[in-house]
DNA sequence: CGGTTCTTTGAGGACCATCAATACGCGTGG
DNA sequence: CCACGCGTATTGATGGTCCTCAAAGAACCG
């Protein structure tokens, strides 16, 4: 597969400064996929045969137990998974799916590994993705652990809201069933967690969130960059 | 210091495959020191100036906000923190305290990060024990979100269990109340979801834990390797 | 032995899930 | 264009899970 059909992928942070032999390597046995909605790409359990990049598209990460389901991880570009497993050569911890059309990047763990013995360049790279990750994890558990759900649902609206420029006003990019269970609530829980921030300035139409006190709201929330940065 | 002081340290996953000049390299500004009980090792947020290797002894770490703290982690040697704040010169996402009689070893993180550069087998290394870290989080986070309270400790009973040899009891190694935060439940309701296991032949005397039917709290539990093992 | 901390038990309430019903949004096909 | 079907979102009622508060008992330590 040609090379410049990669361009997109050499200038991902993970592969920006790896040698160019190096990136050959990588890219001789990776090849790129479109896929549409809802459709599951990795399934927790499974050996981890390719490393996958997001190239377009939102992807979750997600895992179920015992006729449960939680989303873990809402994925967009160029977001990389599962590096862990990769890297050990362990069975996948958690399942993929696409949540719209998206397109995938996916490389053959081996040639993962049989790059990062020989390149210490991309080794570093790697663990400089693992590290994020590790890091975005344990914030997660301890967003989960240590707040309430509308406090959980309070600091995602004040973080996207300054994200999308803070201007009094933004888009759910995921539908709300989604959200929800990233935040760890049931969807009939995060409507009443949403009515419960009116007091707050919270007004929901639809996907678009209203601040008309974001001073308030975040007094409410209390962010903390140890936890939402 | 003399290397002589190190031969544990070079005994451990991370260092044992690793030239002898570099290990002298990590271990130049190292040092060991021994601390008592319910000392704070780390807190949150302060820059990650060293390494920690737990050589002897129980670490926790735990996070807080608004009052509320958590416990994430219980460490036995010879675990390591706080691997990824030190690679990525971030701020620790975690404090980190003794609970018991604790020694433990202190390496300049930026020496890890200078013999990182320079080792790929030391690089290698760091991944693995990244990577193992990530997952060891990622499966926290499932057990949180995935079960009741009672699942949990039900599922820890039985890890535990089987990791005494599975002689029919076991004892705790940490208070209950440490226990409870670690899966995220008050020590009060940690005592009720004792007695609702009851029903499953879970006896329970001071830190002593006797199963009178391993098999059926084991159907109760459902463990899943994908979370427990 | 006294004080401190941990653990347990009880009562009450907050938080959150479940179930059910309705409303809404959206794409499809008539 | 509208009717229909399907999935999502909301709202209400209810019950379960879990936390808080309080008090008493048990274990630990000086």
């Amino acid at each position: 597969m040609p090379l410049e059909r990669f361009e997109e992928v050499r200038a991902l942070p993970l592969f920006s400064e790896i040698s160019e032999a190096s990136f050959s390597a990588l890219m001789r046995g990776a090849y790129v996929q479109n896929f549409p909605p809802h459709t599951e790409l990795v399934t927790e359990g499974d050996p981890a045969d390719f490393l996958h990049v997001v190239a377009s598209g939102w992807v979750e990460l997600f895992s179920s137990w015992s006729d449960r389901e939680t989303c873990m991880t809402l994925l967009r570009p160029y977001g990389t998974f599962i590096l862990a497993a990769t890297i050990k050569d362990r069975p996948y911890l958690l399942s993929a799916r696409t949540l719209t059309k998206s397109r995938i990047i996916m490389i053959p763990s081996e040639d993962i590994r049989d790059v990062f013995d020989g390149d210490s360049v991309f080794a570093k790279s790697i663990v400089r993705e693992l590290a994020i990750s590790y890091r975005e994890s344990i914030r997660h558990t301890k967003n989960i652990k240590l707040r309430t759900s509308v406090e959980r649902l309070a600091n995602y609206v004040v973080k996207h809201h300054a994200h999308a420029g803070g201007g009094g006003s933004f888009t759910l990019d995921v539908e709300k069933k989604k959200l929800a269970s990233f935040l760890g609530m049931t969807p009939e829980n995060l409507s009443r967690a949403f009515a419960a921030l009116k007091n707050h300035g919270v007004e929901v139409s639809g996907s678009t969130i209203l601040l008309s006190d974001p001073a308030d709201l975040e007094a409410f929330a209390r962010p903390y960059f140890l936890i939402d940065d």
